[in-house]
DNA sequence: GCCGTTTTCGGCCCGACTGTTTTCAGTCG
């Protein structure tokens, strides 16, 4: 019997939960297993090296023995006999809006619902509402939501919800009797995608806010409007976009923040810990148990203070031993540490800027010095470049140069890995170029073991600085071709090749968990907008939160080093 | 199911909102 990896011992894990949850078992034993799937995901370990599994906080004897048995045998027991119980079309189930485990087990034992055609069948007969516990609105709610199953992504992508979010403070802003506002929620801890935006607002006339914000434009939906709490749906063209406000008083405002900043795993850690205080922390504050006195803060800062630690930065609450690390400063890399943009195009391949252009929007964003990297000839569909035309660019380049003492541009290009292997240009132009990034945009379906070799002769080039998004994904559009990070990573550090993180939202690629996997093996990162109009140059704060995502510091950066440093870094193997 | 210098039993993070109820369970984040 094959053995069972990690990933399929964590889904395991949390297939039991599910399966626990329908059947209606006590709560606390559903959550412990979720918790023994984090405890595993959260360990950086194989699941070899983990030796005793018993012996991470969060599994005991039951779970350590599912966890033993899936190592051994590459089955569970226990997983299977639930599979046997249960039909698993039930577990799609849990997906629908206002459907939990409790009430999914109800349908299937007073009803027979065995998944979505059988649940869709019952609440047309009618049965459902006769169901105690169910009712008329709720059979409803279940038709509605069936009717949207599958219809809409699970999540939202950054890039998406950039828009929205600019759109949405722009009208709080405009309201009355708010006094300060903020996103919080998994979009302010920077992640790739969201499942909503979720905005705190302080105010002294909660119900004058609420319905101003229960009335404001594009709303498809008003899904609940309590005294405090507003949650909407908002349509704009195909995009529907679930945002939820919460209204508190001025002084509950850094607790809720906090609060719904999350992420659900850091809270719940910093609240255990509270707990042993004799302390209770909830969106209104820190209460003390035994005299019930309540405490608020003035920031977050002060909060984090009275346990014991220093800021945590949002981009790092997700319960993954930042309480341990931030008993003391641990500064990370931060937009202010960026001294250039090492990426971006112009009108002379697909860009929509002149040179110029570029040159002023980098100097306005308080930059050090810049490159200027348009396509290759290879990528005709871009436009790039012939040599005549790089070397009248590069020209061009120079000559911008000369009218700064205190700036400096890279002349540069984004050269391609061509399917074969070869590079788009000879060493003999390669050479006078600044700063040379080569990146693959062509025959995505090689094996991986043929993209490897594609990198590995770019790598070894010795005029090649950087590799430009590493995988060619697009977050919820395509996958990137087959790469092997790990190898690439190794690669990295050997050529002293820097890796980039493209801060596009559509890309941020490498991801924060590679890049922090990079940091760790010893290798350099870039962070760069790859901006194609000067307005996308403002994506660096979206690549430094996915840099602070991966704990990155600021000497990892290539770009918050000096030009003469990273001129030095990039004309050693020359 | 997990955990424990108060505990090997009895807790487990906490609260808003909805829809079902006549005081609260279920869901959600």
């Amino acid at each position: 019997m094959k053995k069972a990896n990690k990933k399929e011992i964590i889904n395991a894990l949390e297939s039991i939960a599910v399966y626990l949850e329908i059947k209606g078992e006590n709560s606390f034993k559903v959550s412990a297993y979720r918790k023994a799937a984090n405890a595993l995901e959260r360990d950086e370990r194989t699941i070899d090296d983990i030796k005793d599994p018993a012996s991470l906080q969060g599994i005991g004897k039951g779970t350590a023995g599912v966890i033993d048995e899936l190592v051994q045998t590459g089955e569970s027991s226990l997983l299977k006999e639930l599979k046997n119980d249960l039909p698993d079309g039930l577990l799609p189930l849990l997906k629908l809006p206002g459907l939990g485990g409790k009430k999914i087990g109800k349908l299937y034992r007073e009803l027979e619902v065995v998944d979505v055609s059988t649940l869709r069948k019952a609440c047309e007969e009618k049965k459902v509402q006769v169901l105690p516990g169910f009712g008329e609105k709720t059979e409803e709610k279940i038709l509605a939501a069936l009717e949207e199953f599958g219809k809409r992504p699970e999540r939202l992508t950054i890039a998406q919800m950039i828009p929205v979010a600019e759109l949405i403070k722009d009208r709080l802003n405009e309201m009355d009797g708010i006094i300060r506002f903020q996103l919080a929620g998994s979009f302010r801890r920077g992640r790739e995608t969201v499942k909503d935006l979720d905005f705190i607002l302080s105010t002294k006339e909660p119900e004058i806010v609420g319905e101003q914000i229960a009335t404001m434009k594009n709303i498809k939906e008003v899904i609940g409007h309590g005294e405090t709490k507003i949650s909407l749906e908002l349509q704009f063209d195909d995009l529907i976009v679930p945002v939820d406000f919460r209204m508190v008083t001025d002084e509950e405002f850094i607790t809720t923040l906090h609060h719904f900043t999350g992420s659900k795993d850091h809270n719940v850690l910093l609240r255990q810990r509270a707990k042993e205080k004799g302390e209770k922390i909830s969106e209104y504050g820190v209460v003390q148990e035994d005299t019930g006195e309540v405490k608020t803060f003035q920031s977050e800062e002060e909060f984090f203070k009275h346990f014991g630690l220093t800021y945590i930065p949002p981009e790092v609450r997700e319960g993954r031993g930042e309480l341990e690390v931030y008993t003391e400063n641990h500064p990370l890399i931060d937009l202010g540490d960026i001294r250039s943009d090492l990426h971006m195009h112009t009108t002379w391949s697909d860009g929509g800027n002149a040179i110029e252009e570029m040159i002023e929007a980098c100097r306005e964003r308080g930059y050090e010095y810049m490159a200027i990297t348009d396509h290759s000839k290879f990528l005709r569909v871009a436009n790039g470049l012939t040599i005549d035309q790089l070397l009248r660019q590069h020209e061009e380049v120079r000559k911008q140069n000369e009218k700064f003492s205190d700036f400096t541009i890279f002349t540069g290009i984004e050269m391609d890995i061509l399917p074969d292997g070869t590079l788009d240009y000879e060493e003999e132009i390669l050479k006078n170029i600044d700063f040379v990034i080569a990146s693959i945009h062509s025959a995505f379906h090689q094996d991986e073991k043929t993209i490897m070799k594609r990198f590995k002769r770019a790598m070894e080039n010795p005029h090649v600085a950087m590799i430009a998004h590493p995988t060619g994904r697009v977050i919820g559009r395509r996958d990137g071709y087959s790469v092997d990070l790990d190898q690439l990573i190794e690669m990295a550090v050997e050529t002293d090749t820097i890796l980039e993180l493209n801060a596009n939202p559509n890309r941020l690629d490498l991801s924060a968990e590679w890049v922090e996997k990079a940091q760790a093996a010893g290798a350099k990162i870039a962070i760069n907008t790859d901006a194609h109009h000067v307005a996308w140059l403002n994506h660096m704060q979206v690549g430094v939160k996915t840099a602070r995502r991966g704990w990155l510091k600021k000497e990892t950066v290539v770009n918050t080093w000096s030009s003469d440093e990273l001129r030095r870094f990039i004309n050693k193997h020359r």
